[in-house]
DNA sequence: TTGCTCCTCACGTCACGTGAGGTGGC
DNA sequence: TTGCTCCTCACGTCACGTGAGGTGGC
């Protein structure tokens, strides 16, 4: 009637969850009452969408309805989390399978822009490093010198920095007037045609990504010029949530000259 | 690099989906090369959705595209099933906490219609026994005299099949005119004025769905008159996936009159 | 030399399922 | 009486994590 099985209501009357109404002392049989039913559909239903055994004990413990909702809400809350986990997976794995097919890419000029910038020459394990410091820095003297920023934060990579494991990285904030203030610099980005692809979640698979993209510029004919620009559209300053992370990824194009080598990393 | 941790990878040393390049035959300790590092990611991306490590090792294992999309899809497969499990039961909790609310209860007025049926009195504990037997009996007999149904099989239920544990239960299956045959005889269902929701999903928490419709009919000052009827729009015979199943529960209504008692079971 | 990391057992987690060997209930 | 169900251990499953006690590597 309840569809558990007797093991199943055997570890539930082990786990304190559902305790027989009876137990014959001479047998040990466990006898069960109607009454019971409902509740042991009710423990069915919370097991069936991944609710604990330990919180549907505490659920039925309580009467407050208030500390119910909570429980219910937060786990309702995990399985929303879970689902959008697995979807983020499941897109990255295509995107590892079928790269091409999966990626949007657009071909866009980006016009002539003004930013104040920090750059340096880095090795590649020391990257996301001196991201972080050097942004921090960016923004600290953004603040002291009050201006504002006109766009979210980017940075250029050099494609040296894959191939020699070390090359010059630049992290930027466009601003109406750079000035210069420590290791902050004005940098006037020129206009530049590039591929353009929105990187969706975490970094971590950000490579699957660059190699998408890497194959849709080869496929179209045309060949890497100049760095990588990156725009963080949503990043970790903007939410602590990964999968609503947007990074813009920005290839430099021209036309593929032939003998040119397109590879990158 | 890849997000897996020791521990992670002594398993997968273990359990041989990943063994190390090196093993140093003093201190044991394992070493990787370089190469083993997009093997490692793409081992993580399906473990984030969920893959069997066992899978996973046979999916590396083989160089056949086809197989390998074989297992990829069959997984992918079982991540919908999975989604629809959950969603399902998500929506069988929320009509238990809120039954009203959730429900999507219509009015309408059934026409009169003539049925081949099979009647009889049962206890409750032998419905569904006895709901088989009859349907197949029923199926059996309009094959023999060649009569061909003009819509979805259909039962009524007598109130006191819940409150007495006994009553009256009718199988139908709607025909363009009705012959005599072993049990089956012709009965006239006449026009009734029905609530009527749709249960979706397996029986088993059909009595959540009944709950919330005899909710409702309180709601609306309304009362019970004659059985419940139940149409099986969608059910075991037209498909084994129970989460597609549709039951229509149609429930008699009059305006209540006042001191009427409404509720059932 | 010191602290950090790695190593090997061995056990824990979670929610049951499996299976052996035995016994009660109708 | 017979077959069915229940009982109690005890172990298995799955993918690691935890923790103790020890040792290598820089």
């Amino acid at each position: 009637m309840t569809h558990l099985s007797v093991k199943t209501l055997r570890h539930y009357h082990e786990a304190g969850l559902l305790e027989p109404a009876e137990i014959d002392p001479r047998s040990s049989y466990r006898y069960y009452e109607v009454g019971q039913i409902p509740i042991a559909q009710t423990i069915r239903r919370f097991r069936d969408i991944g609710m604990p055994v330990r919180e549907i004990a505490d659920l039925l413990g309580t009467g407050d309805p208030g500390a119910r909702g909570h429980l219910i809400g937060r786990h309702l809350g995990r399985l929303e989390a879970q689902l959008e986990h697995t979807r983020n997976a499941v897109a990255a794995l295509q995107r590892l399978l079928d790269p091409v097919a999966t990626i949007d890419v657009r071909r866009r000029t980006n016009p002539r822009t003004v930013v104040a910038a920090i750059s340096d020459t880095v090795a590649l394990h020391e990257v996301l490093t001196w991201y972080d410091e050097a942004m921090n820095e960016l923004r600290a003297a953004l603040a002291e010198t009050g201006q504002v920023s006109t766009g979210p934060p980017g940075g250029l990579y050099d494609n040296e920095l894959v191939t020699d494991e070390r090359g010059r990285v630049v992290v930027y904030v466009p601003v109406a007037e750079a000035a210069r203030s420590g290791r902050v610099r004005p940098l006037e980005i020129p206009p530049t045609d590039v591929a353009v692809t929105i990187h969706r979640g975490a970094h971590d698979d950000i490579d699957v990504t660059y190699g998408a993209l890497g194959m849709w510029v080869d496929q179209h004919d045309l060949a890497i010029a100049g760095p990588v620009h990156e725009t963080y559209l949503v990043g970790p300053r903007d939410t602590p949530d990964e999968s609503a992370w947007r990074t813009e990824i920005g290839w430099p194009i021209v036309p593929d000259a032939g003998g040119v080598d397109t590879t990158v990393g």
